[in-house]
DNA sequence: AATGAATGAGAGTTCATTCAT
DNA sequence: TATGAATGAACTCTCATTCAT
């Protein structure tokens, strides 16, 4: 009894000591160039046990992913029921989307990988149906605010709330990756830059093109 | 003599053929997927040759960034030349960004494989210095447009005209990066995009609120 | 004393029970396709309750053959008990093997995978000895028949008794395997095939040459 | 000029230099036993080389079998060539398997592989439809050989060419296989055999049971 | 200058075997 | 006794790089 629980605690913690280490060597070297090899010795285990808990490198990858997904499913979906107008709600997701960054930098690096990548993931998983249907629902939560903004007229720009709602997700990962490859930026630069500041106030600026405030 | 000029024309026809055919593989295949077999056959010359003209993969990568960077920068340049306010320049500057990115789809995402990898160049060799000398002009063209915006009245917004300027550049590519892998956008998407209005759309969005247009 | 009883008899049937899973296994992936893992998991035992009983694979596979000679072993001695004259009690252990063959297809090609590979078995371990005694019987079964066909006259072909004895278990080991490789050899000849009636005819073939009958 | 020629040479010795090492290995270690490691350093090359000139082990393995079968098509053609009633050809094709066996003891063995693995080939390389033509065409030589003796009378056994000529081979097959294997076979049985003597009987039995010889 | 054959380290993955529980 | 997690060596195959010609 105590022994299966104790089992299935370890086999879940093990998953996650896993989990943290590719994470590190994904975002470290990208998908195509992190090895099986480093992340095991990563998590200080032996390459084999690797496969005893994600079945490929792919899964692996997708397994990763997930889990920041689920993560933030989670915070939006919070950000949601705390209601209020829709640019409210849209401003919350935002700052959610910000403060998630500046927690968790690696992360969202890392979860711009694909964009960068020709390596194809195999759509056929079920790993890839749970990714994907979380980032169908983060999308979800944006159509709502902006719906709601729409209607409460809050929301003043012209076009398809899924348009807007990419328009701001794309501008944000542009941004957001500047801001977590800082050192590498400022090194290519020939100024210096507050990259904390430039970070919020983009949000600011765009927040206001949004409201169509006055000019 | 003459001997010795045709040798030299010859020299850096090689170099170029080999840099277009590097470009479109690097282009196709990403950073890793590339392989130097596969530039060698495109190319039409032997696997040997290429490290005749560049001494590792590395540094064949590096130039190709170069040589889009050349580019690129030529065209900011151009952009200036042309005169107008501040804002005019400025729209100039992200037009032809986006163009760019129209023409050249590929190169858009090559161009910031940076941000996503911590792939390590070697920033001691000369092509590096190269590589961050021609991103400083492209900068110090956006920001000559900045301030003379500031100054003519036509750019209204509060902060410093480098952020906005980075602020410009990051969203602009978050919003490109998406444009150039719509595909792959598209697949983890719940709805269909017409990725082409909405990067067109996004630059309008920026600029009113650059413009600091009332509604 | 009961209790140690149970002990062994359980241990017996956990034995049993391995080595039916083992062959299974054996037959259908090939002695190195073959994996500890199937084999557990056929058993439905863990794999590491396998090596409780056999201490590696091979003397697994060692004992799976063993396990398979004994039953040949038991056929044989009985097709010669049943009497009769030489030749007949030949043709009783032709058909023995025929129907044995045709009963256990898999076994008939397990059973001659020592002529094809140089997998070497530990000479030296008991298990081997016991397959070599096995295999021995089944010979001096042979040599009866023959020596009491040639002394009653039912047997007319010159030469040694173990020269023929070799021959004809020799080629219908041959027949036996094309006969068991049935879709391979199909997949690679130009015509069909009626593979049971070949294998039968060949027999009807050898005895006949046995018998030295005219036609 | 020169240059080209050697080129292609060399290229075509280091093949033949490759098929000499896999062949040993393949008969050594069985088809999934062995290693392209082995072979490598068997013919004293690198591992990497190896795919030079074979895209995949299933390919080098079927180079190496194409290799046999191309000879022993020659040996067969010219067997048939030189004329004499059915049964003169087709003792001339059973004496011709019999010294090619006896010449190259390996090729025998190895040529039988197939039939004890459930390693797959891949049936659609066009190295698999030669394998197949090769013994299309062999197979056709005997059947021309036992038509005839049909025909002209020396054949006097009832039922298919077809079959007849499949019994005559697997019956073969197993006779050399044990031939190859003698010093094996010898270890498992309790008398001595003269193994060469045997196998040349066996194919004076196996013709006079075709002949429908009397005695 | 140009070739392309050769290399060998290293990739992802599998699996017989061990061992703490 | 039985487990199954963990190991690490082995597998096939790839590819950046070198070097004799």
């Amino acid at each position: 009894m105590g022994v299966q629980e104790r089992r299935k605690r370890e086999r879940s913690e093990r998953r996650e000591q896993i989990l943290e280490a590719a994470e590190r060597v994904f975002l470290e070297r990208g998908l195509s160039g992190a090895t099986m090899e480093e992340v095991a010795s990563r998590a200080e285990l032996s390459k084999g046990t690797l496969y005893l808990y994600f079945k490929s490198k792919d899964e692996l990858y997708l397994a990763t992913a997930n889990r920041q997904l689920a993560e933030m499913v989670s915070r939006f979906e919070g950000a949601l029921e705390a209601g209020g107008t829709g640019i409210e709600m849209l401003e919350r997701l935002v700052r959610v989307q910000l403060e998630y960054a500046i927690e968790n930098p690696d992360h969202a690096r890392f979860s711009t990988t694909w964009l960068n990548t020709t390596y194809r993931l195999d759509a056929d998983s079920p790993s890839f149906d749970e990714y994907r249907a979380s980032i169908a629902k983060l999308f979800l939560c944006g159509n709502e605010a902006i719906e709601l903004g729409k209607r409460d007229g809050t929301v003043r720009v012209p076009g398809e709330p899924f348009e807007l709602l990419v328009q701001l997700w794309g501008s944000m990962v542009g941004v957001t990756l500047l801001w977590v490859n800082a050192a590498e930026v400022v090194r290519r630069l020939p100024w210096d830059l507050d990259m904390d500041h430039l970070m919020h106030s983009y949000c600011d600026l765009i927040l206001s093109a949004i409201r169509g405030e006055t000019k």
